[in-house]
DNA sequence: TGTAAACAAGGTTAATTAAGGTTAATGAGG
DNA sequence: CCTCATTAACCTTAATTAACCTTGTTTACA
């Protein structure tokens, strides 16, 4: 999914248009001002930011700089109430990429979105179910078919993170994608409830043992089958 | 097609608020002041007006005055900002109002308006007949028809939230609408009610199994059938 | 350079807290 | 007095936190 970093300060436009976005399968981080919205790009890792020009403690030409030091080619729009010509230069110059003048529109907006954007991110699996090993999950129903055929009724989170390293079966799964995804937050004080879900998990899928949840400490997890 | 009188003073967040209810298929006119919403009310006929209150001209309790002196029974849906609410709130409490504080969600603006206009024509669902599992619901009698063919009356919160749960079908509908469009609050005080009905709900459906209701912790429930 | 503390990361199990389920009692309105 | 909505009391289960254990990785010093 495309992570999105909104950096606004107007909350009543922040909130419409954060909404707006996730209900277009974007995943998006809001931050209220410039310090908070480079303290959220470092954490985050974002694909595209979109940025206000006029913020509390950081202006977003500058927190743009400060991006663009770690991230040289981090797409970036700049929104701003202010229309002069002068702002679009300086915001050009900066090396953004595109530039709205508010009031926008919903769709000017996700237009330079996807035009920015080179990344063809992978689909969201709304799948039915999904085999793996001698399992079958229906993420719809929550449901775990196991190899006996009997169903396991798996909680909203189990069946989260199940999805996600399905998503990433064969390949790395972050520990830090699972917090954000699934606690929009990977702060250390939120976190050993994960490492609970993944031995809940590793208890189900234990029927097979070909189907392994593989930690690769420091980085993450290895899911295969 | 429902039609809206929008006043909002503030053009960032009024043309995204206009844009996303268009999307929705909502027919919104807009005004920018007190008077030009008066006039624009005066002209369009809408089926909801949404007025900000702190307006220029005129402020939205003013207009909602003068609205009300000519359609007594209009649906008006107030937008304010927190520090005003307790001040409205103590000199207005006629029927067929609503509040949202800024800054505000939009998916509770279109509950809000979804709800406030199946108030005012009475209707639980507009389709005669729903069939679902091995059941058949007739909403506007409130009936629900059992694979026995025996037929059980609902009553009009039961019917309401088993309509929900059918427009939702298969999809995970959030507690937090279902107590928004029937009880219009979603604080925690008014809500162990929904539970009980979610019982007899269950109670009602225990005939199909396929038929179920599955509890999202924390987030809402799954209709599967 | 080898080995052992020290540390960091994660695993496991149990306890706690909070959300929701169930059943019965109470209250309000025809 | 009915019916439905609400509240209350108590129970069950999911999510979180806590405590303690295991393992891999550094680092320090002989």
């Amino acid at each position: 999914m495309t992570k999105i970093l909104y950096v606004e300060d107007e909350p009543a436009l922040g909130k419409i248009v954060k909404e707006s976005l996730q209900s277009r399968n974007y995943e998006i981080t809001m931050a209220e001002d410039g310090l908070a919205g480079l303290r959220a790009f470092e954490s985050m890792q974002p694909d595209i930011c979109i940025l206000d020009i006029m913020l509390p403690k950081m202006d977003g030409y500058t927190l743009a700089e400060e991006i663009r030091k770690t991230q040289p080619k981090m797409p970036i729009i700049f929104l701003t109430a202010k229309s002069q010509l002068n702002d679009v230069l300086k915001g050009f110059k900066v090396g953004g990429n595109d530039y709205l003048k508010k009031p926008f529109s919903l769709e000017e907006l996700i237009i330079r979105i996807e035009n920015l954007l080179t990344l063809t991110s992978g689909q969201v699996s709304n799948a039915q179910e999904i085999n793996f090993g001698k399992f079958k999950f229906l993420p719809l129903r929550y449901e775990l078919k196991c190899p006996d055929n009997t169903f396991k009724r798996l909680s909203h989170k189990e069946a989260g993170i199940l999805s996600l390293l399905l998503k990433h079966a064969n390949s790395t799964l972050e520990r830090k994608e699972i917090l954000l995804k699934l606690w929009d937050d990977d702060s250390y004080f939120n976190s050993r409830n994960l490492d609970v879900y993944i031995t809940k998990l590793r208890d189900y899928l234990k029927a097979d043992p070909n189907v392994e949840i593989i930690t690769i400490k420091g980085i993450g997890y290895y899911f295969s089958y």
